[in-house]
DNA sequence: ACCACTTAGTGTCAAATGTCAACTAAGTTA
DNA sequence: TAACTTAGTTGACATTTGACACTAAGTGGT
């Protein structure tokens, strides 16, 4: 009979992470550069395994590869799925549980000039980057931008792409750029005072040459607010 | 260091089925009694571990789950998450990977006086069943259900829990019943037809004692479509 | 034959929404 | 202080949406 006392009836368990960022240039995900052997050499997700000595839950897990990977601690992170087959890892029959994280560019700045030679920021074309990945990670990288775009359409995640405190200026071309096409000032205004997820932060202002923009920030316990309609 | 050749470190990976059927008294959901130890005698989502030397993928193993446990070939079969952590089985570390089906009211009745002892429908109120469940499964069957009810608002999926061939108005009876809302009849029709997800059988009718209705059936390769908007 | 009844399916119109564009506001630079 | 730039608001208009009434097509009773 299949028990789970027939430990080599387990399947192998990662935790793999589609780390996102948003630069001027675009869309990036976070890529490390496999240094041991089932495709050494190939960029692939930063993952580990699952301490089960250490780790709490999934979740702690992914924090802990987020932090030792990338050095990164990230506002905002969300399980994409699970892939799982035969075929897909040569040492067997293998499972990646994949989280999806989003990153401001100030935690990517710290990172970008940092020594790191095996972790890399790519950018991303269309769903995917130019290198060939390890393992099926190029179809979990799709998997996960197409949770991301999905998502920003009827939903408040894309804040989490930004600094703490932010403009609505800039809250609205990070929407246009994930979404790539334009949206109405008012319209876009509208929407979110009526989702009250952000809140002014009272006397800042800032930026050169003209009229300075009201600072905003996240409201705390809101992290993910979903609207009624696409935006 | 830990490697998936560390084979004891690997967690206890199960595919476990929260399994949907809309009955006239509500949605119901498809429990199985444990014969074995960790909990024995308590209710729990059917589910089974991964063979990996029969099953090609994850939902390879989900489908011979549902064939094995309940005798069904479910037409939807919709991944809804892992949950892991290090407690909730007490036989260590374990992963449930989650799979929500949907199945229409005709395999119900054919599994529903059957002589299955061990495995029972069970009414859904709010989000839970009446008798408390193993493991961690009451939380598992509440995320199942929420997402059941969340695609409802804006996409094809209810069609899954109505027989092949259907009328207009029994489809928006599962929507309402699962929305708990009435909905408007001309506003239904008019998101369906745009929709372009089923189509009209031809020269079939029926019921009794009034217009007869147009019978439809889920176009191929429609399996599931995303309004734009909540129905 | 005809009327009452039931459910199927369509049409109408006011209200809400999205689009477009102009306008005012508040700063910087020359 | 005038020109310029971006922030933020306001209003007109087309389009979409939702509530409700209407017509259509059967059955069954008298």
């Amino acid at each position: 009979m299949n028990s789970p006392e027939d430990l080599y009836q387990r399947p192998i368990v990662s935790v793999d992470l589609a780390i996102f960022a948003l630069v001027p240039a675009g869309l990036e995900v976070l890529l490390a550069c496999r240094g041991t052997d089932p495709f050494a050499g190939d960029w692939a997700l930063p993952g580990g395994w699952i301490h089960v000595d250490k780790d709490r839950d999934l979740e702690a897990a992914a924090r802990r590869v987020l932090a030792d990977k990338a050095g990164i601690t990230a506002p905002y992170l969300e399980q994409v799925g699970v892939f799982g087959d035969a075929l897909r890892d040569p040492r067997g029959w293998s499972l990646s549980v994949t989280y999806m994280a989003l990153i401001s560019p100030d935690a990517f700045t710290l990172r970008h000039g940092g020594n790191v030679t095996d972790v890399a920021w790519r950018p991303i074309s269309g769903d995917a980057v130019m290198e060939p990945l390890a393992f099926d990670h190029a179809t979990i990288l799709r998997a996960a931008t197409a949770r991301l775009r999905s998502k920003v359409e009827y939903s408040t995640l894309p804040v989490h792409l930004l600094p703490e405190a932010f403009t609505l200026g800039e809250l609205q071309a990070v929407y246009e750029r994930l979404l790539g096409r334009s949206l109405d000032k008012s319209a876009f205004r509208k929407r979110m005072a009526e989702a009250d997820f952000i809140e002014p932060i009272e006397g800042e202002m800032r930026r050169a040459s003209n009229r300075p923009a009201q600072l905003y920030r996240l409201k705390q316990a809101r992290s993910t607010v979903f609207f009624d309609r696409t935006i």
